[in-house]
DNA sequence: AAAACAAACTAACGATCGTTTTGACTTTGC
DNA sequence: GCAAAGTCAAAACGATCGTTAGTTTGTTTT
């Protein structure tokens, strides 16, 4: 019992996600926009989205409170915006490992998931407020990432689908293993850390196992 | 594609969690403290700890102002009470499945995560905050509910150690495997309603099956 | 050198935040 | 029948909220 403890603690005890540096994908971090964005993204993560004052944004960017006001509109299109990039990065991933696997359903999936968990571990931060913050949007804001969210869950059931007609995946209900797929890879965002002690690929490999197993796809 | 859409847009297509009675188990919903609770825990869940005031609270509970006081000495500790009770109920939920279980690694995991989906089933609302809202409270008023935290992972933990050791799971690394077990059973909360189609059963065989496949359980 | 422009500054707006005070009214248990 | 506890009501506390107006600074264009 004590001799699992102390590795258990690292990767789960924590109240959100460990302290990670919080990089935005596709934009220039020395930039006021990017300063803005990795300000904010850290202290949604935080406090989450009403926790986080605009003051506090802009004092953790070393900016003032108005230069905010001249690269966003409001509070809400900051964290809009952040939501956005995180969608899109996550659906880009997927998109480039669909493209690159063989036409195989299992090697589809296996692409999927290692695309899925590396993209989490990359950019935790940004996966955690995305999914965590969402509600805090207004529908209309919220929109564009759930179109994202909406055609990325399609990509994955598809292959899932097709993999069970051919005959590759023995499940009963496919749909309810795509969501217990995906909510798997999800939580990687919440623990991983570069010092973890596990490589990136090491946890996507092992992800992408357990994904071929859950479906039970034949070896 | 047309076929599978409407399906999983009622599972996954939402911000955060669909309308579901905010439940509190252990607490009397006709009772001021338990007005109190059920409120805070809709508005926790729809807009966050940050996003909802005392008086949005009080609102929903058809209460004043100064009675929330008389009830509760914070805004945190209704907060740190709902987080409390939901760790709790959920730890409750994993030692009664680990009592009535045979002593077969295989037949605890799968007791083991009936109870982990039933219970986020059974209080999905409760889940979704005691979880994403957590961050929110001091390290101290989160404590009680880490150290729980942490007890239930110990359980699961041991139950999967010791079916590796003798050799009823196949699974290279135990410990990652529990974190892709835990995280694909609380992603339950976020989708799970009364009438979506399948029973509380249903989707806790179906994710005992997938726990058990995942960890190369012998048939 | 002058004009034009965007970015960052100081200061403040009204609204709302969590919490407290004071006091009267109603219900409950001994 | 009466103290104790619970609830309502209204107001207010200082602090902080998101946002804006107006001004200054620095750079580029003419």
């Amino acid at each position: 019992m004590a001799i699992i403890a102390p590795e258990l603690s690292q990767m789960t005890q924590h109240r959100r996600l460990v302290a990670v540096e919080p990089e935005v994908p596709g934009v220039d971090p020395t930039g006021t926009r990017g300063k803005i964005l990795r300000a904010a993204l850290n202290l949604f993560a935080e406090r989450g989205y009403g926790g986080a004052s605009v003051r506090d944004i802009c004092t953790r960017a070393d900016i003032q409170l108005t230069t905010l006001y001249a690269h966003f509109p409001s509070k809400e299109h900051v964290l809009a915006e952040l939501v956005r990039i995180g969608h899109d990065e996550h659906q880009r991933a997927l998109r480039e490992a669909m493209l690159q696997a063989q036409p195989d359903p299992a090697q589809q999936v296996a692409a999927l998931m290692r695309a899925h968990v590396a993209s989490h571990c990359q950019y935790p931060v940004l996966a955690v407020v995305a999914n965590a913050e969402l509600h805090a949007l207004s529908a209309a804001a919220a929109a564009p990432a759930m179109e994202l969210r909406r055609r990325s869950e399609m990509l994955v059931a598809e292959v899932i689908l097709r993999g069970v007609r051919v005959g590759t995946f023995q499940v009963l209900d496919p749909l309810l293993a795509l969501t217990a797929i995906g909510g798997m890879g999800l939580r990687v965002a919440h623990w991983y850390t570069p010092d973890c002690g596990k490589t990136v690929k090491e946890i996507a490999d092992a992800y992408a196992e357990y994904a071929l197993r859950l479906l039970g796809a034949q070896q």
